[in-house]
DNA sequence: TTTTTTATTAATCATTTGTTTAATTCATAT
DNA sequence: ATATGAATTAAACAAATGATTAATAAAAAA
């Protein structure tokens, strides 16, 4: 959450969590800052008094925000006790269970990523994710001759394509299946189990 | 293109795709009237003379685009001629030339369809993905015993995860891997033919 | 308690922004 | 050539918006 571990008094974390609450479900340019303060009772100066501008609140609730969403996948990959096949199984858990707590979050990342991708330079070292443990026995399961060999990079976008693209096109999904938000956050909760066993299907030989 | 074939004069046209180019880009809010004026070098007022509002322009932009995104999958998963394994090469072959041509095209669909789902509603007819010639080939799979039986939604949710998502999080991609944009479209084009394959490895028995 | 610093407030400022108006130019039909 | 309607323009309006100020209240230090 604190990436360098500041300490926030009360009326900061109320202005914080108004923000992050609108900045995730409208963005940037539509969230006033007079809704901001109306959303966490301060009054409208506070938001300048702490916080300097509003593209500073916004910068800082996006950094802790995309620090949270990608810290995930790299603990989980890096993970010197699992085999791939419970990292696979511990992603789509955890990461879908992040996503039915906070619907809009990974639309906002990635928006927010396409528009300021210097952010994510300060966070994602290249390495973590494309060095990690996942990436090593997978490569090590194609020396075997267990997986198939195709790039790394196929792989890891694969894993993330299928846990959360359903997320940021579920309007689409429940229109096509005509679902309630409970059924989605179902079908949701069967993919925990379906995308680690498709993945393996997918590079099993 | 033309949903209801209207036609449009040369300065309606430069409003409207000056006014696509930059609500893709940035999206609604952050548009402002006066750079859809600048962009198209016409004066302020026409927009409105025209369209009479930001938001209606926004909303016939927004339709149209929604419409030729989605009326490309229907299409293809109608035709009475191609095997279900035609349909999805044709799939990933269509949207990946589509996204790489507007790289911004997939972030805006799924976004204005999370702000403004009504206007999904006039387009997609449920029944048009999920009753198509794709599914029942499937089905007709899955009696013969070829195919695992999953909830459909499940498997044209997957082929849509692995085509559209990669360029949604391209700038996570290039970072990851260091890429440049050729570079990230060179593996674009890859998946054209490894879609097809994976999504089959995850049906097949 | 008194002083000093910090937190909070209401009011205001200066731009920005979507939209409209009224005047002017252009094209077309008579 | 003239009249009529459509297209275009510069200017202005009103509301919204991000930010600041100066005054007050609350808390901490002396």
């Amino acid at each position: 959450m604190n990436i360098g571990s500041v300490k926030y008094s009360d009326t900061e974390i109320k202005i914080k969590d108004a923000a992050k609450f609108l900045f995730l479900k409208k963005g940037f340019s539509a969230t006033k800052t007079r809704e901001i303060a109306k959303e966490s009772n301060i009054n409208l100066a506070l938001l300048n008094y702490y916080f300097t501008s509003k593209r500073k609140l916004f910068e800082i609730i996006m950094l802790e925000t995309v620090y949270d969403f990608i810290s995930k996948m790299v603990e989980v990959y890096n993970d010197e006790k699992t085999t791939l096949e419970e990292k696979l199984k511990l992603t789509s858990s955890k990461y879908i269970d992040m996503m039915i707590a906070e619907p809009h979050l990974p639309t906002f990342v990635v928006n927010e990523l396409k528009n300021n991708p210097s952010s994510l330079l300060k966070i994602l070292k290249g390495k973590m994710i494309m060095e990690s443990k996942l990436i090593d026995q997978y490569n090590d399961g194609v020396k075997k001759g267990i997986y198939k060999k195709i790039e790394p990079i196929h792989f890891v976008t694969n894993i993330l394509s299928l846990i959360v693209f359903p997320f940021i096109s579920s309007p689409i999904i429940i229109k096509m299946k005509k679902l309630s938000g409970k059924e989605f956050n179902e079908m949701m909760n069967e993919r925990k189990k379906l995308i680690p066993k498709w993945i393996i299907q997918m590079i099993k030989k």
